[in-house]
DNA sequence: TTGGCTGCAAAAGTTTTGCATAGCG
DNA sequence: CGCTATGCAAAACTTTTGCAGCCAA
């Protein structure tokens, strides 16, 4: 993605970043990976950009992993498994959430439904 | 659940309490809820009881909402709705996670699963 | 006496925020 | 000249931890 204007380009960094990488980073993860490009880069902005992003629904937050929340730049519903061990996220392409789920969900909960994750808990092979 | 002596007291009381609810609760939520019986009840001892009982299995974790963890006392798989508004989390019991996906998810992920988590986050009732 | 549970408070770690500055239009 | 984005550092908040005291065996 090409820079809009050196006003945006950090923002446009984050962004970027989330969206090239399937490492789901922390907020910190995304603040060490980028400061090699950007040096200036502080950590205030990548949190204050992560949380505009969430808000605009540019990317989803998966929770919190050992205390620290993690972010996907793919927005598309997927599924995803975390390793208690190491922490670390991967995706689960192969698998999908079956379509009624969803529509059952927004019925038995009366409830505005705008997100469903499916998430593995377990023990990566180099983990177990 | 009767309290097995003076000295598990709160412990039993910690748990007897996640059984109890559906609200989910964070560990403030259960020092809260208990202060009122148990006056001389501190944080620190719920954080620690929870910790216990996490790695015994005896709760799970739901993940954090609005930076606070929340756990739920039945360990039965079910389904969860977390309202992004007021962040209140209930049940869906008419829902169940598909049996083949936890097989498929092993398969694909090459790991040792041992929990699936299936939520929904919307906007109940009261917050649309 | 020993070992486990707890209160209390300090510490650690993560995330948010206030303020001043700089760049864009 | 506003307005937005940002660096920096302080603050806020959640969770963990060290230490001393207490209770049960």
């Amino acid at each position: 993605m090409e820079p809009r204007s050196k006003h945006f380009r950090k923002r446009d960094a984050i962004l970027a970043y989330l969206r090239s990488t399937d490492q789901h980073p922390s907020a910190e993860a995304v603040y060490t990976a980028l400061k090699q490009q950007i040096p200036d880069l502080s950590l205030g902005t990548v949190y204050r950009n992560i949380s505009l992003f969430k808000d605009q629904g540019l990317i989803i937050s998966l929770g919190s992993v050992n205390g620290v929340e993690r972010y996907d730049g793919n927005i598309d519903p997927h599924v995803h498994f975390v390793c208690t061990g190491c922490g670390c996220v991967t995706d689960l392409h192969g698998l999908s959430i079956p379509e009624e789920l969803n529509t059952a969900a927004a019925k038995e909960a009366d409830a505005i439904v705008d997100q469903c994750h499916l998430t593995f808990h377990g023990r990566c092979q180099t983990c177990v």
